[in-house]
DNA sequence: CACTAGATGTAC
DNA sequence: TACATCTAGTGT
């Protein structure tokens, strides 16, 4: 079942909590892409030292976050590298929650191309366990570029699904966001979740 | 396994 | 100039 607009509506830490274990679908030439959401980030917009949109910041790249809820923000990073953020709360509130890791469910002999250009039968056990547990590298694996900046969660393309019978309940770890050290006082934050052992996360 | 240097383009 | 990252290299 496809979230609605509604689902998207509440401020980035509570919704960052609601996406663990749902499903981020990815179409592409008409083939299924799916990870089961395992660790996310929340950017808390205003008043937030690490979020894009501190202080209100509104350029052409935050643009996205200002405007309704349920849209994807995907950013350029480090020269190379795509992130993907679902945009939060309502119009003006610029708020997202970063998408670090997921556990690939289907298609993972696409992602296996998109990542390392291989068949998924010449893969290390270790590009296995890497395919997906980093915000770059659950981009690159899904096909998530630029050209989906802005695209509607609740549209055809790319959107986030939950099972339509009950899921195993799990654990919610709560730690630092990573890669923020500028941020000062705002470093510390506890506002990266995690799943409980999943080894798909990022860094434990 | 741990650690680190370097890749690489865009926002500001 | 810095960056919400990752890889390949070296050394345990």
């Amino acid at each position: 079942m496809k979230l609605n607009r509604s689902f998207y509506g509440e401020n980035a830490v509570d919704l960052s909590k609601q996406l663990l274990g749902k499903y981020l679908v990815h179409i592409v030439r008409n083939e299924e892409l799916i990870g089961r959401i395992a660790e996310v980030e929340a950017y808390m917009g205003y008043g937030d030292k690490a979020a894009h949109s501190y202080k209100g910041k509104r350029t052409a790249r935050t643009e996205v976050m200002y405007g309704e809820e349920g849209h994807a923000y995907v950013y350029f990073i480090y020269g190379m590298y795509y992130c993907l953020n679902v945009v939060a709360a309502e119009k003006e509130v610029a708020q997202a929650v970063l998408i670090r890791a997921v556990e690939p469910v289907k298609g993972v002999e696409y992602m296996a191309n998109y990542r390392y250009g291989k068949a998924i039968e010449e893969l290390k056990k270790s590009q296995i366990k890497n395919l997906t547990n980093g915000p770059g590298k659950l981009c690159r694996a899904f096909n998530i570029t630029k050209e989906c900046n802005g695209e509607d969660l609740t549209g055809d393309r790319l959107f986030i699904c939950e099972n339509q019978k009950q899921e195993e309940p799990f654990e919610i770890v709560k730690t630092k966001r990573i890669g923020i050290d500028y941020a000062e006082e705002a470093r510390d934050f506890p506002w990266r979740f995690y799943i409980k052992d999943n080894p798909y996360v990022s860094i434990i």
